[in-house]
DNA sequence: ATGGTAGTGGGACTA
């Protein structure tokens, strides 16, 4: 058995303290993160280290992006895939010892204008997806997890209004159908959507909201996906909603499951 | 319809 935890940091050297606290107190096993803004070189290892986080498999960048996989357990590197052609540090894979290989990934957020034409970014988020989708087509990937900032709610109840958000980016059709094909072409399963299949359930909440508890303005962006050959052993997903009011958080939330194997 | 906040790095860009 072991658990994973997935979370948008926002500067993993700004919020050190942070992952600290969630590595104290959830102790996940293996914990992905998104947007560490930072090289690798200039991770704060030690602190991780000290809690007995001894394996890392990361790819950063100065200032922007980055992912990182913290783990208690042996990792070996799985390398990474540039996807779209950006030259950004948005994704990376570790294999455990028990040969289930993870994958950690940053999704573009994609930009305000959800068109193509007038939105250089959104076009590249829809062609990141795509090669997601053909990449899965072609590994066919078996006892494999992936997590991450996938930077779209696909359901109606992963954000706090869906007829207000059908022209937002995050929660377009396009964008939605452009994951949904990365997701069938791996055989992923959604494992949050498992394990907690009815109500709304929101990962992320904007900066920009004056009270960001009371207007509840949510969206579900982060998730974890398991391959079918072991999704049911997928138990126990949670999202850590109070973590977005400890002092100074990132506008993301950790994501948790625990894998029977 | 708009603008609201946050991080990096000390601009303007990204989210």
């Amino acid at each position: 058995m072991f658990t994973i935890a997935t979370w948008n940091i926002n500067s993993v050297r700004l919020r050190e303290a942070l992952v600290a606290r969630l590595l104290t107190e959830e102790a996940p096993d293996v914990l992905c993160l998104q947007e560490i803004k930072s090289p690798v070189e200039k991770i704060p290892l030690e602190g991780f280290q000290a809690l007995g986080y001894r394996h890392i498999v990361a790819r950063g960048q100065k200032g922007y992006n980055g992912v990182a996989i913290l783990s208690k357990l042996p990792l070996a590197d799985a390398g990474d895939r540039d996807y779209a052609g950006l030259g950004h540090a948005r994704h990376v894979a570790a294999r455990l010892e028990n040969g289930v290989t993870i994958h950690n990934f940053y999704v573009p957020a994609g930009g305000d204008i959800p068109d193509r034409e007038q939105n250089l970014k959104f076009g590249q988020k829809l062609d990141f997806l795509t090669e997601m989708r053909d990449a899965f087509h072609a590994d066919n990937p078996a006892r494999s997890i992936m997590v991450g900032d996938l930077n779209i709610a696909p359901r109606e109840d992963d954000v706090w209004n869906h007829k207000a958000l059908l022209k937002i980016v995050s929660h377009t059709p396009l964008e939605v159908e452009h994951l949904g094909a990365a997701q069938d072409a791996g055989k992923w399963v959604d494992i949050t959507r498992k394990d907690i299949p009815d109500g709304r359930l929101y990962s992320w909440w904007s900066y920009r909201a004056r009270d960001w508890d009371a207007a509840d303005k949510g969206r579900r962006l982060d998730h974890i996906w398991a391959t079918p050959d072991i999704a049911n052993a997928g138990h126990g997903s949670r999202i850590l909603r109070p973590v977005r009011g400890w002092e100074q958080p990132s506008d993301h939330v950790p994501v948790l499951a625990r894998f029977d194997l």
